[in-house]
DNA sequence: CGCGGAATTGATAATTCTCAATCAATGTGG
DNA sequence: CCACATTGATTGAGAATTATCAATTCCGCG
């Protein structure tokens, strides 16, 4: 019944997220033990709207962006997941429907866990429960930056960071957009011709230098930052 | 020792919040016993930035606003906390700075726990770290609603969202904005002048009737939800 | 090689901001 | 209780940013 040593992808799953951190080892152990994990190749959706949201799902390794449909079928984006991230609704609330859209955007290694198993885990688990509320807060806090943003900041500003975030923590010096402008574009609440004048822009301004279609490389970090 | 069974103000702090619900008798009593309590009148300011952020804050009665001073000394709104809503950031988050500021609006309690007795709550009663969790989760699907809003939506709509979600749950026609045009202007991420301009038109439309200067009535809800 | 979605570019329109002036409301001290 | 000061709200005119619509162009892929 339990999983094997080897079972690499399990063993992401505590290991790499934060909400399983600092558990004691008999804890992670029973974790394991409730975790399903899924491989979805690019394009996949993890789930749709109007999928029963009943349990938690979290990016072991990959990429997935979450987007509403609006009533006349634009597409919201919401948030890309990173490894390491989850997507709380399903967990939070009882008998509710995803009323969003999670597809990966490239092979995705995903964790779940059943509601019921992680209430139980929670109650059990004062230390988990704990860290979920630790990962809840973060997310609160960057919400609130971003709302501070899109109400603030212009366009370009907004762009700016954007581009600084994406890039932030890669070694490499030239990093990919994982989204398509059109994503950028709702994600940052504006349209996909005003990210690629805004984009030129700044290239000609010489902020960033443009690699290909969405291959980039920081140029001028701290000048980035200043805009606005 | 312990508070007296007229206390009114500590009992509201544990029978009105939410995350006190559903906890047993004897909870509600270890809580009641953490918790001190303080009075604000109208304007003065429950913490600023730079303060110690401790402790829990919880509104048991009245209202707050919570805002940023930007670099250039401007406020941006972030919130108005009203009876039972609570600011999270110093409870969750381990020796840190307020990052913001918080001020009455009208003559308000509020109940304090401080986070090292408000984090052993947590350990030691699962149930209420499960109200948290289940509270911040409500809180995050609001402000992905709200940046949603931001990115999508006209000003007049916003405006139409945030006058019903103002109005809704009062039981009287005529409502009060409990905050000044300013700060609804950050909040929506617009200006005084917008703010001013589309109200008057919501008026010419019939959706709305300007009773005086922060007074209003809602004349068609339906119209106003559909409004963009 | 050509098809098709994505991106870019251009021209124009719409929304909202900014700045400035005026008006209203609120509170204060004599 | 009234004149004055202060703060907030309104209105107008012009400017700026961004959206929209349309036309190419680019690029990956079968």
């Amino acid at each position: 019944m339990g999983k094997l040593a080897h079972d690499h992808t399990a063993e992401d799953c505590v290991e790499l997220v934060t909400i399983f951190q600092n558990l004691a080892k008999v804890d992670l152990e029973t974790v394991a033990t409730l975790v399903t994990h899924h491989h979805y190749k690019n394009g996949e959706y993890l789930f749709s709207a109007g999928d029963t949201a009943d349990s938690l799902i979290i990016v072991a390794h990959g990429q997935a962006k979450v987007f509403q449909m609006s009533a006349n079928g634009k597409e919201q984006m919401l948030r890309v997941l990173q490894t390491g991230d989850f997507d709380g609704e399903a967990a939070l609330f009882s008998n509710s429907e995803h009323n969003s859209f999670a597809q990966a955007l490239m092979d995705t290694d995903v964790c779940q866990i059943s509601r019921q198993d992680f209430q139980k885990l929670m109650q059990e688990t004062p230390e988990m429960a704990v860290n979920m509320v630790n990962a809840l807060g973060r997310r609160i806090s960057e919400l609130e930056q971003q709302n501070t943003e899109v109400t603030t900041a212009s366009v370009e500003s907004r762009l700016a960071s954007y581009l600084l975030e994406t890039s932030a923590g890669l070694d490499e010096e030239i990093f990919t957009l994982p989204l398509k402008k059109k994503d950028i574009a709702t994600y940052l609440g504006t349209t996909p011709e005003t990210i690629s004048r805004k984009l030129t822009a700044l290239a000609n301004q010489g902020m960033i230098q443009k690699i290909s279609n969405n291959k980039f490389k920081i140029l001028d970090s701290d000048r980035l930052m200043m805009i606005d």
